[in-house]
DNA sequence: GTGAAAGCGCTAACAT
DNA sequence: ATGTTAGCGCTTTCAC
């Protein structure tokens, strides 16, 4: 059934029938009823691409992904989609997931200005010098960053993020309240800017504490299960070894845990750990297990605040460089306590 | 620049023009060089939505999630996608990911259907008795099934799984060969088809080794981390509590590992373990974690292969029910050792 | 308040 | 090998 038939059916013109299925004023209210009655009836919905052809407009967002050696699609990004997800519906766009080869990342993002096959997408995941930002604004693609790839200042682009940086400082500067002065930092991976801010508070909280930061107490990886229980237990093995660890993730505290209850030891007893805890779409309520610093549903959030703003850019109801920047919730946990006797 | 544009700025006709683009064979070598030159050097791409109304045909593949209680967009269920997408950037067509409540899942592929916006879509984690498949078939929508919801024989549409039921089988076998007697499965929520085949299963290789199933020692629920732990802790306080433990994924062992570590025990020496491994998306090596049965990177290939599968049903290369179905590799692990003398 | 007609940008019969 | 023409199904001026 299309608009035609449709139309020919009830004895009107295509114009009326649209008109009135699309809500134009002007239509008179019986044949408004009439019209949608036979819609609903029929089944009759528009064909989604001769509106799209018509209008402009594709109603579509994408998420570009890419597949490399480190997976993209983890739970802090699953909660975000969720999220996404929820505020394309609410407004009628369809999310569109790119998944490809980290290097065709660009070229992705070209194919689809050209084609026009989106109104617009989200960055995911900025590095420390993200080149995405500016190739997207040269291409006059509609975009928000989750997160963002400049450090302090103006960013000619919108982003939206948590206060990585302050979340880190105060976690540290909890640790060295209770005497602790080995830390360790079992971060993101490196070249991640939110890695970076995290280490920067670190490093920040570290240097008001008047401590000395210990390069070997630092490492940024993927944060798997595996990541925290292989450096733990290393870091644990040293004669030095650290009192107290700050983690970038739940699932990263997971394994410090195993790391810590393998040697005999007890997480808020003889090690203290505080956690950002990034990972609540596989463990709902982190229950059990003891955290400190949690953006819980917040990632979800994000995303649907991400994409309202998106759509709101989009749709011209705002203009240039929008932010947004949240704090991390602090939950104080069980895996606390004071730095033991020399 | 469109075509009528590039056409113009060439000297030919938008037919010959679009000829080239598109490989037919009766263009001039020339020509096509020619026009290839040009698009290439003009920044030409084909507007989308205006070839998928022409065609009539979408180049898009719906994967609708549920937005409920409990999370579907979990680590399995992003290698799956990662897989998924990788076919489609091959194949040149889009992921189109929709979040819907739960309830309004047979809405959406009706919408989807009347709409037009995909040519066929994926039914994820279908449950013992789900009503999608044939709402699909009713519909006319091609789809494909990620799991299945019929228990044996023919289903009227094509699904793609794993032995889930021999995968436990054969688990539960190998501990009872060890001289377990008392297994506790703690499996997947009830209502999914996955874990009712994991149950049965288990069951038949108890039954097999003319073993009792205790009902107390099966739980099922999301499989989390804290469900693991929260069980495990559980059973392990009862006096008659299991040797051994039939874990549906890695998180779900992550869980029963800490309950086990936590009074003193040791997974391997006091307590046996398998799990079905359906989470390498955060645990990318599984490395120190001993394991047994393991998917691997095999839901990854599975979303691939359904992606693919549906594709040439899409295009016409296959028709009918077609259904794939494979083994789950074993590995052993270091979590195996013999049930305690009584 | 309703209709006729012209596009949106492409592909695909049907010539030549 | 290339061009002409007619759609795909909708929205949107413009006219009544």
């Amino acid at each position: 059934m299309n608009l035609k038939e449709l139309s020919e059916l009830l004895g009107l013109s295509p114009t009326t029938v649209s008109r009135a299925l699309n809500g134009y004023p002007e239509v008179n209210v019986d044949t408004k009823r009439r019209v949608e009655a036979a819609a609903a009836e029929h089944g009759y919905a528009p064909n989604t691409m001769a509106r799209r052809l018509a209008t402009g407009r594709t109603m579509g967002i994408g998420h570009v992904v890419p597949l490399g050696e480190h997976d993209m699609i983890n739970p802090i990004f699953a909660e975000f989609i969720a999220g996404a997800g929820e505020a394309y519906s609410k407004a009628g766009y369809n999310m569109i997931l790119s998944v490809v080869p980290k290097e065709k990342e660009l070229d992705t993002y070209r194919a689809m200005a050209a084609s026009q096959n989106v109104d617009g997408v989200i960055v995911h995941a900025p590095l420390v010098n993200d080149p995405r930002m500016k190739c997207l604004v040269d291409l006059g693609l509609p975009f928000i960053v989750h997160g963002r790839s400049h450090s302090e200042g103006e960013a000619p682009y919108c982003w939206l993020d948590i206060r990585n940086k302050d979340a880190f400082f105060h976690a540290t500067e909890r640790l060295t309240g209770l005497g602790h002065k080995r830390i360790a930092l079992l971060n993101g991976l490196p070249s991640m800017m939110f890695a970076r801010r995290r280490l920067e508070g670190f490093e920040g909280a570290m240097e008001a504490a008047g401590l000395k930061v210990d390069p070997a107490l630092i490492r940024g990886a993927d944060m798997t299960e595996p990541f925290g229980y292989e450096a733990a237990s290393a870091l644990l093995a040293k004669v030095d070894r650290p009192t107290a660890f700050l983690c970038s993730s739940l699932t990263v505290a997971l394994g410090v845990n195993r790391a810590v209850s393998e040697i005999g030891l007890q997480l808020g007893r003889d090690i203290s750990l505080i956690t950002h805890d990034d990972a609540m779409s596989f463990l709902p309520n982190g229950g059990s297990m003891p955290m400190f610093a949690s953006t819980k549903s917040s990632v979800r959030e994000a995303g649907y605040r991400a994409a309202e703003m998106l759509i709101d850019l989009i749709e011209g109801r705002v203009m240039g460089p929008v932010t947004e920047l949240w704090d991390v919730p602090f939950l104080d946990g069980a895996s606390l306590g004071p730095a033991p006797r020399e």
